[in-house]
DNA sequence: TTGTGTTTTACGACCTCC
DNA sequence: GGAGGTCGTAAAACACAA
């Protein structure tokens, strides 16, 4: 259950912050609307994969920073009664009205009779600029440490378990993804006399980097 | 517009580790 | 015992075909 428990607890101390980072171009399919963002050719990625160091956040109106200028256009920052900033991103300020939860769980109340979900809405949809950040980061380290979440909870005015959760449902993701692709591979082992190369399609993504350790493990956990 | 399938937040249950 | 992991799931948000 716990993948390469001896690192993946705390695996960024396990890593050198310093050490080069090229993760390949990542697959944006969860992403609705990213509209020149994610796109490697246009650089907004240049930043991202920088060594943590020179990865300070910088957001619009502290520095410029290719990825967090990236133009948004989606509903969520134009219209959206959650997001504020209507194209100006404010890092402190950008989500009216959201992160109420705070850093400790708020009661709860019953929805629909049965569950139990926090007070104020069932859930929020967290701005573009939001998951762009979180995203970086996830590229970066699939398990976040205790002080990038703090410091991502602040830069993205989310509460530290809403960024928690968000890494643990973003593992959950890929790990879907990845058994997607595995019995796509199989099925196509199957139907194909010819029999699968090592490391199959599904592990073409996987990048080398300071984490591939720790990726390895989970993806093998995986197969 | 509406029905339907998918994705995204958020949680509870249960587990391991320190 | 607390923090944080996975897993399963609810329901809102979203995409898209008809």
């Amino acid at each position: 259950m716990y993948p390469n428990s001896q690192s993946a607890r705390h695996p960024a101390q396990t890593l050198s912050l310093n050490s080069q980072y090229f993760p390949p171009p990542y697959d944006f399919t969860g992403f609705h609307h990213l509209p020149g963002v994610g796109d490697p050719s246009t650089g907004a990625w240049s930043s991202m994969y920088a060594p943590r160091e020179e990865y300070a956040y910088s957001f619009p109106g502290s520095s410029p920073s290719s990825a967090a200028q990236a133009s948004f256009s989606s509903p969520e920052l134009s219209g959206t009664p959650t997001t504020a900033g209507g194209g100006s991103f404010n890092p402190y300020n950008f989500i009216s009205g959201q992160d109420l939860f705070g850093p400790k769980r708020r009661p709860h109340e019953t929805v629909s009779g049965t569950k139990t979900r926090t007070k104020d809405k069932y859930r929020v949809v967290y701005t573009d600029q939001q998951r762009l950040e979180l995203e970086k980061e996830f590229q970066y380290n699939r398990y976040i440490t205790m002080r990038r979440k703090t410091e991502l909870s602040m830069a993205l005015s989310l509460s530290e378990r809403q960024v928690k959760i968000w890494f643990q449902n973003r593992r959950a993701k890929e790990r879907k993804i990845n058994r997607k692709k595995l019995q796509h591979s199989q099925q196509a082992s199957t139907t194909t006399p010819t029999p699968p190369a090592q490391g199959g399609p599904a592990d073409s993504h996987v990048p080398t980097s300071p984490c591939s350790n720790i990726l390895a493990d989970t993806i093998s956990e995986e197969y």
